[in-house]
DNA sequence: GTCTATAACGAGATAGAC
DNA sequence: GTCTATCTCGTTATAGAC
């Protein structure tokens, strides 16, 4: 924030700061289901009334650190993103990913917060949707630049999709192919197959070198959205 | 089972039985963080120390839901498969996705115990291991079944994958070409990526027709690592 | 106005005595 | 196996400090 501050609102942003943080300590240790405002005010050396004028509620808590995990993991992309601005599609579309990967191995609570089981009770208000979209409007951004260069060759559209592939190209990816919308969302939600299943254990004793796993894995799903090499 | 049983042994089994039922209740109310033996006791009307002589600790409680669900997915997969024994390897494929699919949608909450985030605190113990290979073990069939058939054209394998797919197929998928290993351990992974998304809302709004998306993308997982239509 | 502290509610879990 | 005393929790009402 670059917004000049006084005195109260900075000690308001630092001890929201400070919340989020031992909520997220306490994450880490016992999961989401168990996160527990006395205990976080506890930690805090406060009393567990004083937290309600910082959050309005437990799942007002929740809620904020789910946008700050989806906005950290946005940040992380897309400055991985920014990083290669300069290369051919197939090659951001894999510096993408690869930082999705790197996001969720270097923060696996906030992960599982995000993609893993839905928390018991909660249901996630809209305020969550646009730092929810940010990594898929990235692969969009890569699509549809591909496309523009001349460097995309979609698979063909089953009929079947038709209706259902113009619907999500005129929702959220104008200018894209439709070809490309049902194998991108696809890619999508397989990118964070590759991830969960590092990440959750899946992989024991299955993918011992995975880095170089997840590259290949990542750079064929590139390839089944129409992006050359 | 099939083993005959006196009394005594029948009756233990079926207080098992209702006990693993109302855990799985209190599963999909209150999540596996929340499971509480004494819970399942009180709704059972037992005492709490009765349970310690069917399940020695809440791991193992949860341990044997594991193992359960686990196996109740492995069989819809094996009997869906079964179902189109006499099919390509693509369409038997797609089945088994298919079947995984389902199973997933008709027990979320099963499948959020076993593919969703790691419950804190518990560490499954070898004794699972078995059950959660049963559906990576069938689509391994169906591939190196396409191999013996000359209906498997998988990719060029990278240089730097070689040792790993190699090993990859020494471990667990005799008889199937390494080019294979590594494009199947993704699909693998993949499929619970799309299965997931599903199941845990991050299509709401994305996705409306969700089989024939489902199909079209795990037909196209199939081509990847080189089923043939 | 902005914040923290006290006390309380109703519900549920837990530990130990019996 | 039962009972009770003592914990936890989210949340609110209220009173007072700055």
């Amino acid at each position: 924030m670059n917004t000049p501050q006084g005195a109260r609102a900075r000690a308001r942003t630092e001890i929201t700061a400070a919340i989020k943080d031992e909520a997220r300590r306490q994450l880490a240790a016992e999961g989401a289901a168990k996160l527990s405002l006395r205990a976080v005010a506890r930690a805090l050396g406060m009393v567990s009334s004083a937290l309600y004028r910082y959050f309005p509620s437990r799942d007002d808590l929740l809620t904020a650190l789910i946008i700050d995990a989806y906005d950290s993991l946005g940040a992380a992309a897309e400055e991985a993103h920014e990083a290669v601005a300069d290369e051919i599609p197939a090659v951001r579309w894999t510096a993408v990913c690869v930082a999705v990967r790197g996001w969720a191995l270097a923060h696996p609570h906030e992960y599982a917060l995000i993609y893993g089981s839905p928390v018991p009770g909660y249901v996630a208000p809209q305020t969550t949707v646009p730092a929810a979209a940010r990594v898929g409007l990235l692969l969009i951004g890569v699509v549809r630049d591909a496309h523009e260069r001349g460097a995309l060759t979609p698979p063909p559209l089953p009929g079947e999709l038709r209706a259902e592939a113009e619907r999500m190209t005129a929702d959220f990816a104008p200018g894209m192919p439709p070809e490309a919308a049902a194998p991108l969302v696809a890619a999508w939600a397989q990118l964070y197959g590759l991830v969960g299943f590092e990440l959750f254990g899946q992989f024991h004793r299955v993918v011992e070198d995975r880095e170089p796993f997840f590259r290949d894995a990542v750079a064929r799903l590139g390839r089944s959205i129409g992006l050359r090499d």
